[in-house]
DNA sequence: CGACCATTTGATATGGATCAAGCGATGTGG
DNA sequence: CCACATCGCTTGATCCATATCAAATGGTCG
């Protein structure tokens, strides 16, 4: 059934890139749908590059099943994760032609893939779609201007607000899996790996959360997670 | 003239305002076509106010004249300035109804301002505006990204780069008017005041720039900025 | 001229980086 | 099934960049 799926994404995604109208897509259609309907289902192994910073923005993402690390490395080789993307999220959209990331896989994952000119182009008729990738650029925004109020936080401040980040995105319990290695937290939070491993610690010698393994942690106490949020 | 402008555009405005249709702005009008044509000018006292973070989303807002800091204060009082606004840059651009920020004016300004919900619903319909809101967004975002790869550098890298970025902005010849104080300066690199006077003290003693008054800076050797840069 | 505020400079403290070692889980070969 | 290598993570010791505290300087305005 999923394999039906898939093969049938292919083929509306081939008629549509070789220029044939397709009516109920370009007219009343939202961006999800769009790419739920057009999309083309890819595996990428872990670690993999999905697409490479200063590389032509050919295709848009949305995440099914995985989780995805965005960076750039800046000039002396030190690498800023931007963001995490975990299942249901949109990844790899760009104004410009060219991306301002580039695009890993944490583990193996799965995505639907579209083509960027198809979007942009279906784009110019269609404003529910133009307005929900202005809606996705909103959301990204948010993101990183969250990002940048965390970066200027204490060590354990970041830490706190990253765990709390995490578990809002996931189910919501008080059970967190991270799919990300300590480095790849500590580059996302601008600290070392040493840093993040004594920031959990500490707020697990408060009692405030307990690292049942080093990938998965309780949170024990979210009101003293948030106390140390602005 | 220029009275008789702001005028006009009371009027235009208010016919729009009270819902009569205006073919010319509504159909194959963009953004700042718009802003320009229905903006209300508006003065602001230095120091004063423009929104307030959180409070509903009324206006978008064009400068024209003076300069604009938006900033969020944190919840232990820390005051993170997200972005600084040139003539000629729109801000106050929001996605959802409420502002994520607040916006003062750094000194006396000259905004045009139009109301929030008239460009909404051109938008509606209108797919150039939609597309322009988006890339507004897009251009926040963009900053927003390099914001977070600057927070993640030294003293010295960090104000070597907002120096770099605000010559790009302004005229971009080499003498630098800063329009801000150093306060402003800190609170957006995310540092002390007194990190801040090192940093430059110490670029004037290496001769890449010259600190010929407090607010008034030369590049004497762009290239060795840019260096420092990622 | 004198008061005030912004900025710079100096002295010291401290949080996180760095360097180094230990620990625990996972996997491999004997 | 166990010894051992490996890798990711934690913990410890020390160092350094920036914060903090304090004072001096300079520029602006009455």
């Amino acid at each position: 059934m999923l394999d039906q799926a898939v093969n049938q994404n292919h083929s509306i995604s081939r008629l549509v890139e070789n220029g044939l109208s397709f009516p109920t897509v370009s007219e009343a259609c939202d961006l999800n749908t769009l790419i739920e309907l057009m999309g083309v289902e890819t595996a990428i192994r872990s670690n993999a590059e999905i697409y490479g910073e200063a590389e032509p923005a050919s295709h848009l993402y949305k995440l099914i099943d995985g989780s995805v690390r965005t960076y750039k490395i800046l000039n002396d080789g030190r690498r800023q994760i931007t963001a995490f993307y975990l299942p249901g999220d949109i990844f790899g959209l760009e104004l410009g032609d060219k991306y301002t990331v580039s695009a890993e896989a944490i583990h193996d994952c799965k995505v639907l893939r579209i083509k960027r000119s198809v979007v942009v182009s279906l784009a110019v008729t269609n404003n529910t779609i133009t307005r929900d990738l202005w809606n996705a650029t909103a959301v990204e925004l948010h993101r990183a201007q969250s990002h940048v109020a965390l970066l200027i936080k204490s060590a354990l401040e970041r830490v706190a607000d990253f765990l709390l980040e995490m578990n809002e995105r996931s189910v919501s319990d008080c059970e967190l899996d991270l799919s990300m290695s300590r480095q790849d937290i500590a580059d996302y939070l601008g600290l070392r790996i040493e840093s993040v491993s004594r920031s959990l610690s500490q707020l697990q010698a408060t009692e405030t959360i307990k690292v049942e393994k080093s990938r998965h942690v309780v949170l024990r106490n979210r009101a003293a997670l948030k106390r140390m949020n602005a």
